[in-house]
DNA sequence: AACTATTTATAAGA
DNA sequence: TTCTTATAAATAGTT
C-alpha cells in the first residue's frame, strides 16, 4: 500500500540524507531529460553541470561541437567549453 | 475556448518557428526552475547553459562560488567556471 | 528499483 | 508576453 502525498513539498534543503540522495538522483535525471528534450525540440545547445554535495560531477551536453567538462574534486572547480 | 492537446508530443524539432520560439521560452524557464529547486533541495551546485538557435546565451547558476559565463556571439563559444 | 496519487510542467489557444 | 485549462510528465513517499 502506497502512502499518498497530501500536499506540495517545500523547496528547502532535505535534511534526511537518504531522502536527499534519492531526490538528487531522481531530479538529476529529470533535468537531463528536460535538457535533451529542449535541445531537440528547439534545435538549441543545452548543457547542465551538477555537483553533488560530495563534489561529484554530473554533466550533460547536447553539443555537436567540441565540448569539455572536468572537475578537480578537491578544489570543486569545473569548466565547460563549447567551441563552434 | 481552449483547444485541448489530445496526445503526447513527439520529441523532434518543432518546424514552425513561432511555436518553436514559444516552446523554447517556456521550457527554458522550466529547466532553470528545476535547476534551482535541485540545488536547494539537495544542497548541490547546478549550472545550466543554453544557446538559442540564433546563438543567444541564457544561463543559470546556483553557485555560491565565483562564477563566470560568457559567450562570443559570432563564435558560439562559451565557458563557465566555478571556483571554490 | 517499482508503485501511484498528487503535484508540476506545458501545448495549444486566447 | 501573459493567462487559461486539459493533458502529459515528474516525482514524493513508501514498499
Amino acid at each position: 500500500m502506497v502512502k499518498i502525498r497530501k500536499e506540495k513539498i517545500k523547496i528547502r534543503r532535505i535534511d534526511y540524507l537518504p531522502a536527499r540522495q534519492v531526490t538528487f538522483s531522481k531530479r538529476r535525471r529529470g533535468i537531463f531529460k528536460k535538457a535533451e528534450e529542449l535541445s531537440i525540440l528547439c534545435e538549441s545547445e543545452v548543457a547542465v553541470i551538477i555537483f553533488s554535495q560530495t563534489g561529484k560531477l554530473f554533466d550533460f551536453s547536447s553539443s555537436r561541437y567540441r565540448y569539455y567538462c572536468t572537475t578537480s574534486h578537491r578544489l570543486l572547480n569545473s569548466f565547460v567549453i563549447f567551441l563552434a
